[in-house]
DNA sequence: TTGGAATGTCAACAACACTGACATAAAGTG
DNA sequence: CACTTTATGTCAGTGTTGTTGACATTCCAA
């Protein structure tokens, strides 16, 4: 028994064992691998990783976004991000552009070739994002959505809802 | 409009758009970062990684396992588990006996210093994850976990499935 | 006995993160 | 104007985790 205090933190229909939260880790473990899984492989064919993936897709998402922005979102050193970003740019996906208002700024636009290879990698994550969704029905989306909101740490949870769902 | 065929796969009530998608993308990202951060704080005041948790958590789940049952379930190859394995053992978390039928396997256990490592570990996250539920809801928590099942490649859902709640 | 499976080890390498230090340019502040 | 701060970039070094490839050992099984 997880709680052998038969206390249950006022929310009185959760009784949640280690049994059962452990299986969350698992399915979380397992899942992000899933996740990856098909980005990977194309990244993995043009000499790029991860990093470049996650740089791509932010700046697709905000376009004009400054690099201390994206450190923010991204969490990494800007070391780590610059290394990314100067490939990303002497191969022609992102262009940077001087700060109109603020000279020191730079801002992160993707060119067409760089369009071009995030709809490829969001493609494919879209298509395994959206099999899983219909796999496990209607209800269940929100609910996913709901847990994995609530498991974000706060500053990530800000960059989440601020761009959340802008077209709808 | 994510599908501009208006054909919905057959689950007339999901109605996916391409931004319904990315969010479920982009809620993944920053849950996984919500989700290793405590366990990652803790690793690394200990000079462990995430593949010493990893390999302490599935030992602990599965006492006794081979090292190519763990290979397989981790999606390593044994050269990297090595190094993880070896480290381990050397520092007492971790028992590797000779089978007794197949002397060439190793079956791996935790030593009571490794169970109160997963202990630590695996307390940080059963609370991260204990708090989203709770704030999700007792419904999104099925749903998360249908969403995540679905999402995992084949093989990968095999062990997931196979260890799954194993004291209900 | 020979073949193959399971395991372990060594070397080399790459991606991606980190720290620390330093440089430059531009903006803000006194 | 002098000074500080901010934004960015760069260089050097390090660590973790992953990869390939090569090779040795042990041992089950045909």
């Amino acid at each position: 028994m997880a709680d052998p205090t038969g206390h249950n933190g006022g929310e009185s229909l959760l009784f949640l064992t280690d049994e059962q939260l452990r299986k969350g880790i698992e399915a979380m473990f397992f899942a992000y691998r899933g996740f990856t899984a098909d980005p990977d492989r194309i990244l993995s064919e043009k000499s790029y990783g991860r990093a470049h993936h996650r740089a791509v897709h932010f700046i697709h998402r905000a376009p004009g976004t400054t690099v201390n922005n994206l450190l923010a979102i991204l969490g990494v050193t800007k070391q780590s991000l610059n290394r990314v970003l100067r490939s990303l740019i002497e191969d022609g996906l992102v262009e940077s552009r001087v700060g109109k208002k603020d000279k020191r700024e730079r801002h992160l636009y993707l060119t067409e070739t760089g369009e071009a290879l995030e709809r490829e990698l969001s493609a494919a994550q879209r298509t395994r994002m959206r099999a899983a969704y219909r796999a496990a029905g209607p209800d269940a989306v929100q609910g996913f959505r709901q847990v994995l909101e609530a498991m974000m740490d706060s500053d990530m949870r800000k960059h989440y809802l601020a761009m959340k769902d802008k077209t709808v």
